[in-house]
DNA sequence: CGCCCAGTTGATTGCTATCAAGGAGGGTGG
DNA sequence: CCACCCTCCTTGATAGCAATCAACTGGGCG
């Protein structure tokens, strides 16, 4: 059906192009051919946007989509009704998939929202189902981003199981600059994404044990910060400090 | 090709035939129609067996194939180069599967030992791929083995971060109970397939901090301890205690 | 029978949570 | 444009939980 196209569609059938998104080749689309890409790029249904603080999903939703950062950053995490009690699993940025947690049941087992304003690429499951069938390049994608996820998360039980709360900070500031350099950024100088309320929740501390470890981290001039502002001063004695090799980049 | 059978090969053909495996709906086949399953049954290698302590796969090992547990039991850790410190990052019984963390970049993240001797039925990763593209009931249990872990994983995350340790082990208790009633066990009585030393790595703290917590629970009447035998006297004030609903029947 | 390892129990230290208060931006309204 | 407030963050003092060190017990196994 040919159709004619006005501003709004143009710009609508731009934004999800994969082709010529600087995310490309560490998104979905990375793992596929040409050809794979023209029949994938159809069935991502929009760009979706979402303000800060606004949810995506929540658990218990159903599982509707899949998702691919394109712009902002989000949390995940996991409430506990009872207590009201949270913890935060992850902080997700461009780049990054969402949605898996959803497979096991069709239900998301976490909530998601989102720390500042932010775009993402919805791929519906449905679709997301008739193109594994038919792409064995998404298939492919599909298994490296799972192992990816259960690496990450392996990852960060070993921080939160083993690790004082020193090394957590280190571990994860590494983590976030392999991340920023990953994605052609200064792998140095870099922003946190989220408020020291989130980080100490997800390195499973308080937050003023957070605030201490980022002054005793400046008085072994080890890093600056100010604010959210990060400088990695010395990357080789935060790597000391962190006792854990940098295996691979990763966000959260 | 028609081949006489001598007592050996019959044996074999019948350990790996998952029609008459007991395990066979909360494994693999568990999604797949009839027709489905022969072509899949086919496909597995063999199965494997390893002794107590013996290796499955390690870190850095190319992957070679996934694994479903038939009999006993078995661990998978990180382990830290420098320090020769570990974090133990699951233990996985009957039904479980494995191999998953390979994924990423066809190397094995982490290391899987058995716990005692064990049965695994292997099923090569080239062999999977071809499944995965011809039967659609494998893609999906798949993902729903994928959404399984990561909900796992979610769950220990926040055991480790957020937990005391008497909730830690409280939770951990209920979360085997709940494997034992899926598996058809009793889901009061059970043996601990894991020594002290694994559990308490597993739960983030130290071997005589679960000593106390066990002496604990036990002095408050909610459990009785015999060596690795646990009788659990009174569920709800486990659960009291472990402050976390048991979503999921989930075995780590 | 005795060794050895797994597990328990006790005493102490130390890390981190908690409670409490103070400071610094950023946004809003006057 | 300034004052105010509110949130985020930092800093200090204290308390509590769990790690560590150490000694002991009891099975399992050769």
């Amino acid at each position: 059906m040919v159709k004619l196209l006005n501003m709004n569609d143009l710009s609508k059938k731009q934004i999800s192009k994969c082709e010529h998104c600087s995310l490309r080749h560490v998104c979905f689309p990375g793992g596929l051919s040409d050809d794979e890409l023209g029949i994938f790029e159809g069935s991502i249904s929009k760009v979706i946007k979402i303000k800060k603080k606004q949810k995506l999903f929540g658990r218990g939703d159903k599982l509707h989509a899949v998702y691919a950062i394109k712009a902002g950053s989000v949390k995940s995490f996991l409430t506990n009704p009872e207590d009201e009690q949270t913890q935060v699993l992850g902080f997700h940025l461009p780049g990054d998939l969402l949605g898996f947690d959803g497979f096991a049941n069709q239900l998301h087992s976490c909530d998601v929202v989102a720390m500042e304003d932010s775009q993402l690429c919805e791929l519906p499951v449905d679709n997301f189902e008739q193109l594994c069938e038919i792409l064995p390049g998404l298939r492919k994608v599909m298994m490296q981003q799972v192992g990816n996820e259960i690496s990450r998360h392996h990852s960060l039980v070993l921080t939160l199981g083993k690790m004082q709360t020193e090394e957590r900070l280190a571990t994860y500031l590494l983590r976030l600059s392999c991340y920023y350099k990953s994605r052609g950024y200064s792998c140095t100088e870099f922003n946190l994404p989220m408020p020291r309320h989130d980080l100490a929740n997800f390195l499973g501390m308080a937050p003023e044990t957070l605030s201490r470890m980022f002054a005793r981290l400046e008085a072994a001039k080890v890093v600056t910060i100010l604010r959210r502002q990060v400088v990695i001063l010395d990357v080789q004695k935060l790597h000391d400090l962190s006792h854990e090799l940098c295996r691979q980049p990763a966000s959260d």
